[in-house]
DNA sequence: CTCCCGATAT
DNA sequence: ATATCAGGAG
């Protein structure tokens, strides 16, 4: 089998065993669906959807959050880690919304991207999941590590593994593959001790051998 | 490249 | 003790 159809036919696999796999972080709209993607960096859906129940009564539109008083929100949002960026980004960012987008939350990359905060990783969440727009692939952790073990990408820049893989899974598939990667990669491919005995692409997975040694 | 950084698994 | 968790900025 060839590269090619053997990495296709890993994904087919992989979207069988993880069908149902969707966006885990809980939000009611696009302005929550971005904090909420803000707050998950390098900190589990879970803790995030805990903070944010009660985070999204306090501060309900984009104006509660650009005028929170910044040590307030910070303690707000504690226990997602990197607290103190988190607070300035959301603040800002919601500062920026208020002035230039009329409160509401853009649908265009570019203006994501001016964003404190937001890349291309966020950016991608939000309008897949808020909008519909589906025209990257957000590379995450999970999303980086797997690419590397199933051989869809080397590289390193999370910009170039989206490259990579947007050039290797066709367009429909762009906006489930990171939720089935991510799926895999709890369950599995873990980053430390990965699960290879049960892992469904074991016999094709070019990293599966030194794991199972 | 380093820094931000709490909570949990190993 | 240490690595890791839906990253991004300087």
């Amino acid at each position: 089998m060839r590269d090619r159809e053997k990495i296709h036919e890993i994904l087919r696999i992989l979207k069988e065993t993880y069908s149902d796999a969707k966006i885990a972080l809980r939000f009611e709209n696009p302005l929550q669906l971005l904090v909420a993607t803000i707050l998950s960096a390098q900190c589990t859906d879970e803790r995030v959807n805990q903070v944010t129940s009660e985070l999204f009564k306090k501060y309900p539109d984009v104006r509660a959050f650009a005028e929170a008083d910044l040590e307030e929100l910070a303690q707000d949002i504690r226990p997602t880690g990197f607290y103190q960026q988190k607070a300035k980004y959301i603040k800002e960012a919601c500062r920026i919304l208020a002035e230039k987008y009329g409160g509401e939350v853009p649908k265009s990359m570019e203006a994501l991207l001016e964003l404190p905060g937001v890349a291309r990783k966020t950016a991608n969440i939000v309008l897949a999941n808020a909008y519909g727009i589906v025209d990257g692939i957000p590379v995450d952790t999970h999303v980086r590590r797997l690419a590397h073990r199933l051989g869809l990408s080397q590289e390193k820049d999370p910009n170039k593994i989206e490259k990579d893989l947007m050039d290797l899974i066709p367009r429909e598939d762009w906006a489930v593959i990171p939720y089935v990667l991510q799926a895999h990669g709890r369950k599995i491919c873990t980053a430390r001790k990965p699960k290879c005995e049960k892992c469904p692409v074991k016999d094709l997975c070019p990293s599966a051998k030194e794991y199972l040694a």
